[in-house]
Formats: structure tokens, sequence, C-alpha cells
DNA sequence: ACAAATTGATTGAATACTCATTCAATATTT
DNA sequence: AAATATTGAATGAGTATTCAATCAATTTGT
């Protein structure tokens, strides 16, 4: 297998191409990563049904990756990184108010690309192992700082906006963090009887309660 | 090593006394895999760390239970069995007001004994491996179900008693589903910063805001 | 009451298989 | 020609299951 399978035959070599091809070459491993594991779990993951899922031979995993430890980090991190772009791009627009940004984080969680069921057995996978692995859960714990601190601020900005009492930023953007924990899970452990949609109301449904002057409660007729 | 170790050298041989070894045996077993779950993880639970863990041999383990997998099954049952009885065993006050009782769902939640790292852990171990196997799947979903009944009902009756409109029961416990294993994550995930009363602060919100006339708002100073 | 027979519990080495890593040989690109 | 990419068999370690031998408890027979 040479490089020119994987660049396309019709793109010209470029001064990158070498190292154009190796990152495209590790993309290949990490995505083959993550259907391997979405099929097989984690521990189900060796190195056999990632090579077989990617059509490369073994031994190019461990020239790209010191170990199999470290794809499946390097995995991880992927993943979290889609995530993260996946909310932020979401925010590039300057001209949308607080809680626009904040439904738009919301939408952004329970995005098709980011919450597929393919891509939510993966993370479970890695959240069942976090408990013993601390660096799994630094990877993930990083990306949930982030966001959490994004809409902590943003409920703030609605608070002083509605003037609403009794309500604490951080506080509700924790509420927002479990929330969008528990329902990924619900939407992998009951496919088709709970859904992204039926997430989605969920979550807004909360927003409403707590900032009754910014979001409506969804209505009935939306729900299935 | 014999039986008379494990039931105990004061007690006295009773007519079932081979029937309760054997349970004890098996729990022993289940135990040592709750505790080698809880620091491997399933991935790195073997046979051999079980059975370190209950200093008993290879052998046993397959005398007792069909396969390995059939011991995780078994082990999953067990935890999902304790976590069914501590929050039933809330509910046979029959005194209790619905949201006392609802209440008390919440509390056995995050009941010390359930809500523990150990425990929190082995769950998300099998959650991480649910999406691929459906066996787990349904040991979880199917307690889930009946919690979710109970609360949805309870729900009614508050909702019915307190003349709340536009609130829909099944709704509502949905809604707890998600917040309680968005919870545990957090909790999981964050040790030492994630705590069980903040969890618990948290569900208590929701049911504020969602049943104002039923419950009150955790104090501002009860949080951390 | 006691000994012998039967039943059940326990052990861990043997077995066959699986797995991650290594690296010499080969192929491809520059 | 030199540099880089790719391959997969070899290697040594790890794993779940099996089962003959041994040990322990209970039942049966005298």
């Amino acid at each position: 297998m040479t490089y020119a399978s994987i660049v396309g035959e019709n793109e010209k070599p470029l001064k990158q191409s070498r190292s154009a091809a190796k990152q495209a070459r590790r993309k290949q491993l990490i995505d083959a990563t993550i259907s391997s594991i979405s099929k097989h779990g984690i521990s189900g993951t060796t190195m056999a049904t990632v090579t077989d899922i990617a059509r490369l031979s073994i031994g190019l995993v461990n020239f790209h990756f010191k170990s199999k430890e470290a794809l499946l980090e390097e995995t991880l991190k992927t993943l979290a990184q889609e995530h993260r772009e996946q909310w932020r791009k979401s925010l590039r627009n300057s001209g949308l108010a607080p809680e626009e940004k904040l439904r738009a984080i919301v939408q952004a969680q329970f995005h098709p690309q980011i919450c597929s069921r393919k891509k939510l057995a993966v993370w479970f996978s890695f959240f069942g192992e976090a408990a013993y692995r601390g660096s799994y859960r630094k990877i993930v714990t990083d990306i949930d700082r982030e966001r959490w601190d994004v809409s902590g601020e943003l409920c703030r900005q609605i608070i002083n906006e509605g003037d609403y009492e009794n309500v604490e930023a951080d506080y509700v953007a924790k509420s927002l963090e479990g929330l969008f924990d528990g329902f990924w899970l619900n939407i992998l452990m009951y496919p088709g009887k709970f859904t992204r949609t039926d997430a989605l109301d969920q979550v807004h449904n909360f927003m409403a309660l707590t900032f009754p002057r910014h979001f409506k409660h969804p209505k009935t007729s939306d729900r299935t």
C-alpha cells in the first residue's frame, strides 16, 4: 500500500506530502480505532480489530503510535477535539445574545455528528476506564472545564440581563453538565426510545424553568 | 480451604450448610470481581485478578460460574439488585407523602452504600460495554424502568395534589433519570470536587423548580 | 457410635489460544 | 542512492478453561 492511495491519485505531490500522508495515516488508524471500540468495546479492541478495519498491517500501528495505549489516548483526544470544535464554532457568531449562545452549546452537545451512537459508545467506553486511568480523566475533565466556564459566563450574563434572583451561574452550568452526560447515557442505553430530540427538549425544559424570561418550555406537541 | 472457614467456626452445621456455603462462596467471588473491576477496569479484570483478591483458586471460578462472562453478568445483577433494594426499602414506610417518597428515591440514588466510588467505577465499566452487549443493557434498563415507573407515579400524585399545569409526570421522571446518571458520572470524574451532597442539591433544585409548592430550593449556605 | 462409602469442594498445572511488540525484509518515494 | 513506509511472522507474555488429584463434608451401613 502506498501513500498515493491515501493522498489520492489526482493530487500532485507537494512539499509536505510525506508529512501530510503521515497525518492521514494516523487519522486512518484513529478512525479505525473508533469503529473498533464502538463495535467491540475497549476490552475487545485489539491491534488486529483496528488493523482489520483500517486494512493496514499490525506493524504500522506501532510505527505511528508508541503503543496501543498511546493509540487509545490519541483517539480520545481526537474525539474531545472534535467535540470542542463543534460547540466553539457555534459561538463564533458574535451577534448572538447570551441565551442564543447557550442554546447553541446545548445544540452542539446533541449534534448528530457528535451525539451519534458510534461516538457515544466510544465516549462511554473511555468513561468506563476513567475511574482508574487518570490520563483519560484528565483529557475529559479539561474539555468539560472549558465548556463549563463558557456556559457559566453566559449564564451570568443572562442572570444580569433578566434580573434573576437566587440563581447561581456556576450552579446552573453544573446542572447542564449533569444533564448532558445523563442524556448521552440514556440515548446510548435506549436506542430509538430516547432520542437526541428528547434530550434537547428536556434540557430546554430545564432552561425554561431556570430562566423563564429567556427560554420557553418546549411545546407539548413537540414531544414524542 | 474449607467451608468452615467461610461459615465461621462458631456456627453449627445446619441442614442447608452446603447450600449456604455455596452462596457465600459465590458472593465472595462477586465481591472480589467488584473490587477487581474498580481497580483494573473490566478490560484489566482477569480470572487471576479476581482470585488473587478472593484468595481462591482459578478453578473455583469455573466451578461456580460457567464462564468469566457469566461471572461478570452475575456481578452486574448483584449491583443492580443492591441498588433496587436500596430505593425500594425507602418506600416501605407507607405513611410518607408522595413528595417524601420521591425525595427518598433521590436520597437512595446517592446513598453512600450505593454511590461509592468503587460501585460507580463498576457501574460505568459496565455502561462502557453496554453499547454492544445487549445483556448488560437489558439488566440496566430493567431496573431503570421500574424506578422510572414508580417515580412517574409519584410525580402524577404530586401534580394532582398541587394542581401543577403543563407538567408531565413521565417527562419529569425522565429528567430525573438523566440527572441521576449524569451526576453519577460527574462524581466519578471529579473526585472530591463534585460530591454526593452537590448532586443531591442539584436534584433538589430541579425538583423545586418543577414542583415549587412541594419542594424548596436548597439553601445557598448549604452549597459548597 | 463408628467406619466406610458417597458426594461435593478445592486446587493449580496443562492446554490451546490470544495478544502487543519487535524487527528484518521488502516496497515506495524522494 | 538514500530515506522512508510497509509488512507480517516471530517472540514471549498473558488468558480462560479444563480436569485429575486431593481434600472435606455428609450419608449410609453395621
